[in-house]
DNA sequence: ATGAAAGCGCTAACAA
DNA sequence: TTGTTAGCGCTTTCAT
């Protein structure tokens, strides 16, 4: 019954009785059709329900305006955020945003990269700085056009639109120092996003030692946390007393919000005061993070300008050549309520 | 100088010595060519950085493995979760998944759904029950298979993989009854959700209302909350005494998760004990609920198993032409720490 | 303003 | 096992 084949420019042209051409004039420059040929022709097409066959037509003009992302994981919600920015600029421009993930980074990005290259995506985005060498190459080969996202830098030979992490974890630095902290641990994420960790954690060290002089002891740091590990890291961690854990840090560095909520979940749970006891920073600036006990000061990442310029830019390149450049967001830091002054004589180093 | 045409079949066939079916095969059906020729292909296909044209591929065998979703927004965790099990489940499978979001509700759905259907998605999910008759009809005249989802209603002519929503607001607000609650407020979430929050709503005042009997006086509900309002109202309503806020109620039914969370800070920066002044419940089960403090009762919704429940049922249907079926998925209540016994002649019905 | 016809790059009969 | 060839459904010159 329902196994007639769906009807295509053809018969769309014969039952509003004109060519092919004309179906598809209207379609895409309706302009040079005229308004009774138009409007003939949109009543058969809508009486046939017809679909235009998006392949063929992609075969024709090579151009399947398909965008293509891969990410670890949308359940982190600062993933989540971007993508969604990125789709609405992307749909504002009629490009398709092809989603793939590497669940959590179990599977190779090489691998993902190569599937969405396959149906044919015009252009890739991918967060971070460091990707295999094999996607480097892959990607120079194909001539598929590129960037990386949620970085900055203007020294590498990649397109990159993002923030600068280097900078902001110096920015941070100097915000924890300037209320006299100098004996910070750090609390670092998955290591997924191992390179914007890295280059935040180098940015807090570097910042430390420039003030605090070559004598001064590196920070500590804990990596591959999630928010349940970071709770629970915090809570087995207080078991004695809140002065003397955490290696004797003053300040707890998050370098991801869910980590600093459920730090500060932790604390509250324990009877640690924020930021009496103990500072708490994070990064991300979730909207959660407004409303914690107490508010927490963090890093706001401009995910979702960052979708929109990179959609500007992706499109502008696809569409008039524009060549791939880099562009640096500016990310603030939100002061709210997590940061005192240390009070010294009570924690800090030991 | 970068202006060569990308290789083709063509050109692997011609670099290799064979024909260009015999290329297509090695791609398609490797079984079927000798492996020394096959070996010859693959060089050359690497050696000419092929990347096999999707859109003629999809042409030819009309099939573009795409698969297309349409949700409000990315930016709330649950949908979030749900289209990366989607996405996870279709990619194992060979398909890819098209995200395309409404804005929050600000672009209509229907329009989304024909670009998706304008790019060739071969099947369509749709969280929700309710849709424009635009979209169903639509849907039925292009022939697109489709499955709505979160929802599961047996009685609906349309095919739906999800929880049974009404039966769930039944469970919770059997579980408050249990606990002597009877005065209940309702705090639902944006409007996007409306639907699923209606068959709650629904599923709790029935259960209510058999419950107490005819005079029960059916339980107010707040509507169009986001973390921020919630966090205000609660905020706003506690200016006064606890005990009389909320109309009196005894227990806060949170239709979702970050609902809840943010009513949980508020309650706590107010000074309110949670749950011995106030039960509140939640929907979702987000990872972070578990560390409130209390931690939160909620409905663990299984999106993850309904990603991975929709791939197979709409790869099956596209392959084997397994007809497109609902069905159900359990959704359990996470018993937790943020509910408690009424406590009579303190709080309750005036 | 409209039509005829040549592809776009691949797959899949069919033939060998 | 391999090659020849005819489309897939659309766009786009080039004529008219």
């Amino acid at each position: 019954m329902s196994k007639h084949k769906r009807a295509g420019v053809r018969q769309v042209a014969s039952l509003a009785g004109v060519s092919v051409a004309t179906v598809s004039r209207v379609l895409n420059t309706p302009d040079k059709v005229s308004p009774e040929t138009a409007e003939k022709v949109r009543l058969a097409a809508e009486q046939l329900n017809f679909i235009p066959n998006s392949s063929a037509r992609a075969l024709s003009t090579s151009h399947t305006r398909a965008i293509g992302i891969v990410v670890p994981t949308l359940e982190n919600l600062i993933y989540a955020k971007f993508i969604d920015a990125l789709e609405s600029s992307l749909a504002e421009r009629n490009y398709n945003l092809v989603v793939s993930t590497t669940r959590k980074g179990t599977i190779p990005e090489s691998l993902k990269v190569r599937e969405l290259a396959n149906i044919g995506v015009e252009a890739l985005i991918l967060p971070g700085l460091s990707h295999d060498a094999e996607i480097l190459d892959y990607l120079r080969r194909s001539e598929i056009p590129y960037v990386f996202s949620s970085v900055y830098d203007e020294a590498v030979e990649h397109p990159t639109i993002g923030y600068d992490n280097y900078l902001l974890g110096r920015k941070v630095a100097r915000y924890l120092i300037s209320h006299g902290h100098r004996n910070i641990l750090l609390l670092s994420g998955s290591l997924e996003d191992n390179d914007r960790t890295m280059l935040r954690f180098k940015g807090v060290t570097d910042e430390l030692k420039q003030h605090f002089g070559p004598g001064y002891q590196l920070p500590s740091q804990i990596l591959g946390l999630n928010t349940r590990s970071a709770y629970e890291y915090v809570c087995e961690s207080l078991g004695g007393k809140a002065g003397k854990a955490f290696f004797g840090a003053t300040a707890l560095l998050c370098l991801s919000d869910v980590l600093a909520i459920g730090v500060l979940l932790a604390m509250e749970k324990k009877g640690v005061v924020v930021p009496r006891d103990m500072s708490v920073v994070g990064f991300d600036n979730l909207e959660i993070s407004e409303y914690t006990n107490p508010s927490l000061t963090t890093v706001d990442l401009p995910v979702t300008e960052m979708g929109r310029k990179i959609a500007e830019s992706v499109v502008s390149h696809l569409e008039h050549g524009t060549p791939m450049t880099s562009f640096l967001l500016d990310a603030e830091l939100v002061i709210r309520d997590s940061v005192a002054d240390v009070r010294y004589g009570c924690a800090g180093s030991s």
